[in-house]
DNA sequence: CGCAGGATTGATGAAGTTCAAGTTACGTGG
DNA sequence: CCACGTAACTTGAACTTCATCAATCCTGCG
């Protein structure tokens, strides 16, 4: 919570679509989100993509593997991001607070990445529609007089590939909750939760 | 690669079936595997079950999360472990070459898990199985007259859990790759791997 | 030798993909 | 400010893949 006291530290503003690092880049700098989305992708020899995460207000991202990034990240929704040192990870010593503080980002993510196995492997269409939005729904819902509102910044296709679905299997999944009366769509970008409890039942599966 | 010069590591030898730790549990120790198979396996609350990784000798299993572990962890082939106080990891001055090799093995962990990630999301059941064979190829594949030989200790349910399948699925994968000369069965526990090329290429989608 | 549990194979059906055709939303230029 | 054009989103229909249910086949072990 307290702001971290070292002078190497760097507040950065980024524009939608530009892109922080690529796959195999050597890995710098961890990202930590203040603002807006970003995006970590991978891709197949095939050119298939698979959207590893999200990064939101509060999450870092650009987790170094032998000092080089093994995804791609680029800008969803303009954001403001912290700028860390990866050295900060090899040198304890450097800065001892900001080193355990990303020690402790890495673990998180490892096991947040465990409920996204369970997601990826054994949900079906409509549950994974339906734990992507309750996932975000504590992080991003704002109020409203009809019910919490998330923002979706992403493209269909992203969310698709985050899920493991088609870009058409997310609409569906979608038209289903807004029939189920779960959510409503305000336009493709914002969703309205009308009944949160049910958005979590169907999301954790029965 | 030098043994770690400290008193704090304990080896240990743990039979089939024996659990290391559950879901929730404090976690006290991390795993370092010289030997056998374990397995990581998380749960709905439906009951079903996502193996999130077998453990390999190698490999560190038992990352906490917040000081608890997220995941159950049990013995699928008789190991040999050296147990390391997770302390090490909150605190780099105890051991500085320890915690140091925790977080690289952490980093890794994420970089690993993230090409889990395509398999689950995007592969289909038989690149799934192909993948998994390819990957525990380097590792543990043995050479032998008719092509390195991988056993598998594990069941076909947790191969099935691991790529999210079923058992039959998984079956039918393993009966195509040995109807296509890719692999040979010798028993259901141990694979031949005839043509390790063209497992490499159905492994990694066209 | 027979039993039990896991592994395999077969038949059927449902879920999700693919292909295709609208529909909406949005930015650009007139 | 409106018309247009493009890209994204949505819906529909046919098809593929994998799950499900069920029977049979090993294989190791008492």
């Amino acid at each position: 919570m307290p702001a971290p006291p070292e002078g190497r530290a760097v507040k950065r503003h980024l524009a939608e679509g530009q892109v922080l690092f690529h796959e195999g880049d050597h890995a710098h700098f961890i990202y930590e989100i203040l603002s807006g989305v970003l995006r970590l992708t991978r891709y197949t020899e095939a050119g298939r993509r698979q959207v590893i995460a999200f990064g939101y207000p509060g999450d870092m991202v650009g987790f170094p593997d032998h000092g080089r990034h093994r995804a791609e990240c680029d800008v969803v929704a303009p954001a403001d991001v912290v700028v860390h040192r990866t050295g900060a990870f090899d040198n304890p010593a450097m800065d001892l607070a900001l080193h355990g503080r990303l020690v402790s980002a890495a673990l998180a993510e490892i096991s947040c990445m465990q409920d996204h196995f369970v997601m990826l492997g054994r949900k079906s269409a409509i549950e994974k529609t339906a734990a992507f939005l309750a996932a975000l729904l504590p992080r991003v819902g704002v109020g409203s007089p009809s019910g919490p509102v998330i923002s979706l910044p992403m493209s269909r296709a992203d969310i698709a590939d985050f899920l493991g679905l088609t870009t058409e299997t997310v609409c569906r999944s979608f038209s289903r909750l807004r029939a189920l009366g779960v959510i409503q769509l305000r336009g493709a970008q914002t969703v309205v939760v009308r009944d949160p409890g049910r958005l979590l039942e169907l999301a954790e599966s029965d």
